[in-house]
DNA sequence: TTCAAACAGGACTATATTAGTACTCATTGA
DNA sequence: TCAATGAGTACTAATATAGTCCTGTTTGAA
């Protein structure tokens, strides 16, 4: 369905979560309860996140997690990539030598032109507009209705 | 890893194969050979095809599939949604009910937001230029690097 | 009139992916 | 020293996806 995992899904809610309270130390178990995801779960993913430096973790008593950088400079696909692992429309647009056409396939270039617009799309939205209200912010239809070709 | 289905993918690709010839009517298993899939898989996905209007079916002997109108206008928006269904980055920005602090929530919306910039995206390429060579056509880095506020 | 080519629809199975849990080890503040 | 907390990994369960097969219907042509 052209849709990202669950996992991908709780990762951008819990830093959301983090989000709140930016200079709090938090732990998986307080995360897990504000948001009602098992402990086990919550902890997963904050294990990914933090192997893939969107979050800092700091063990022992007392540890926990926070945002490694500003939400202004986590994307969501920062976020995608970490759980979900590179973005790609399709399997031959990222893993070559699938295809038994590949070679001057003109699709596979275009998928991958595709990609482009797809993750850049996902690179315009940071962390902290997912806590925006949706009233205001800036309008980007008159872009959206523009219909360009397919480029680059 | 944000990618649509195996089954999107190939009905791409018969598609594409369609388009090669537009007048010509192309038995599934004609289209098989072509793409080198196997003969049932192609039949279940241009019968999905057909359901969704993409492309007609004539039935009885020299029966098959024909486009259901010019590639110019239809996208891999279309597609996907034939294939796959709606297209939504999560799972509750797509069916209403699902998240115990759905009210109020402000990263359901802002999550609706970002489908209606990936879908504008994909809704902007035809079937006709996916079979297009990768050199010409016209650029959109400009509007990319844009970097617009989320919106709408 | 018959028959073979072709699609329609649905049931079913197999496979792969994803989600979720559990366990053991390492770190650290009090 | 010990309890709180994260790291790492293996395992299980659930779900989704892919793929096959069968039975029925339509239709052009011999």
């Amino acid at each position: 369905m052209l849709r990202m995992s669950k996992m991908a899904d709780y990762g951008t809610l819990i830093l959301t979560t983090m989000v709140q309270e930016p200079e709090r130390i938090q732990s998986a178990a307080g995360i897990a309860a504000m948001i009602r995801v098992p402990v086990p779960t919550v902890s997963k993913i904050l294990k990914i996140l933090t192997r893939e430096g969107l979050v800092v973790s700091l063990r022992g008593a007392k540890g926990g997690y926070l945002l490694s950088r500003p939400p202004t400079q986590i994307t969501i696909s920062h976020i995608i990539n970490a759980m979900d692992g590179p973005i790609g429309m399709t399997e031959c647009s990222v893993t070559p030598g699938l295809c038994t056409q590949e070679s001057g396939c003109p699709v596979r270039l275009n998928w991958q032109r595709v990609n482009r617009v797809v993750l850049n799309a996902l690179d315009q939205i940071t962390l902290d507009q997912m806590i925006e209200p949706v009233t205001e912010t800036v309008n980007i239809s008159a872009l959206q209705q523009r219909r360009p070709q397919l480029a680059q």
